[in-house]
DNA sequence: CCTTGAACCTGGGCGC
DNA sequence: TGCGCCCAGGTTCAAG
């Protein structure tokens, strides 16, 4: 699921519940996700007022007012819901059918708010998320975060910083852009979004969209435009749904309707005027998507 | 330094 | 119905 957009989405559905409640008590229902949780975490969790959240790269970020951050990351099936106290009708077959999905239930916030009692459950089938807490103050220079790039929206990300990056690069600028350390946030989805409408190949090294004297290129301009805009207009767009992924208030997001390239192979490229197919490589390990006509 | 590939883990889809 | 294989939004570590 989450990339950046995605992330973003999920800050926004849990802020309206999560910011100025207290956790009443965390709840770890499995020892580790893709490693261990902190020692004492549930314990320096407890009894926290949560001051805000906010978001870094793909991290969801959960200020307490005890100076402790929790930095949850939903790797690639995450995904977190609500719960209220209502009526609780656990009877029959209704159980029955979400047992399957509580079985990856890995983490329950317990909350007091001031419309009462709430749950707000993390669940990950691959357990390739990750939480840990930390003191806010140190968070720039944990691993994670020390050697981030620039988030893909605002002012830090234009053409310029992104030569000074690709500059003598020969890796396929696909790679570049997954890469953590050159943009914060952008994932497989979104890269074979912007590199389509920039009309670039996902081949094309790097260092290429390049001048010899280290400026960028036309063309990266356009990339630099590009990944701001495919960024921006996800999440206004309240970020994707791919395959099972929800909405903390249950609701289904909507770009996947966007996607341009991405997930089409064999079907027409989308480029006005252009009807090639679009085809499917695979780079890193990972599935590209992109048109050999249009991106050169 | 660089790049590539495998590993982590579960579930869904498809061919047989 | 089931088995085996491939695929999936990400990150990290080892090896070349």
């Amino acid at each position: 699921m989450p990339e950046l957009p995605e992330v973003e989405t999920v800050k926004r559905g849990l802020a309206p519940v999560m910011e100025g409640a207290v956790v009443a008590r965390l709840e770890l229902r499995r020892g580790d996700m893709r490693f261990p949780f902190p020692v004492d975490f549930a314990m320096k969790a407890a009894g926290a007022r949560i001051v805000s959240l906010s978001r870094r790269a793909k991290y969801l970020l959960i200020d307490l007012d005890n100076g402790l951050t929790i930095i949850s990351h939903l790797g690639m099936s995450g995904s977190f819901r609500i719960e209220k106290d209502q009526h609780e009708d656990l009877s029959g077959s209704f159980h029955h059918a979400r047992s399957k999905n509580e079985k990856h239930d890995h983490v329950v916030f317990h909350l007091q708010t001031p419309e009462g009692p709430a749950r707000v459950i993390y669940n990950d089938p691959r357990r390739f998320g990750s939480m840990d807490i930390a003191p806010r103050t140190t968070l720039h220079g944990l691993p994670a975060f020390r050697d981030l790039g620039p988030e893909p929206v605002g002012n830090s990300l234009d053409a310029a910083y992104l030569a000074s990056r690709f500059l003598a690069k020969t890796q396929p600028v696909k790679l570049a852009l997954l890469d953590q350390k050159v943009v914060a946030g952008l994932g497989n989805i979104y890269v074979c979004e912007a590199l389509w409408h920039a009309r670039i190949s996902p081949l094309r090294p790097a260092g290429s969209l390049v001048t010899k004297t280290g400026r960028p290129k036309k063309e990266l301009v356009l990339l630099a435009d590009a990944i701001r805009d495919v960024i921006a207009d996800a999440i206004a767009a309240g970020g994707s749904s791919l395959r099972d992924h929800i909405q903390t208030d249950g609701s289904l997001g909507y770009f996947q309707h966007s996607f341009r390239v991405y997930d089409r192979e064999g079907a027409a490229c989308l480029s006005p005027g252009c009807s090639a197919t679009v085809r499917r490589i695979v780079q890193g390990g990972r599935s590209t998507f992109y048109c050999a006509r249009c991106q050169k």
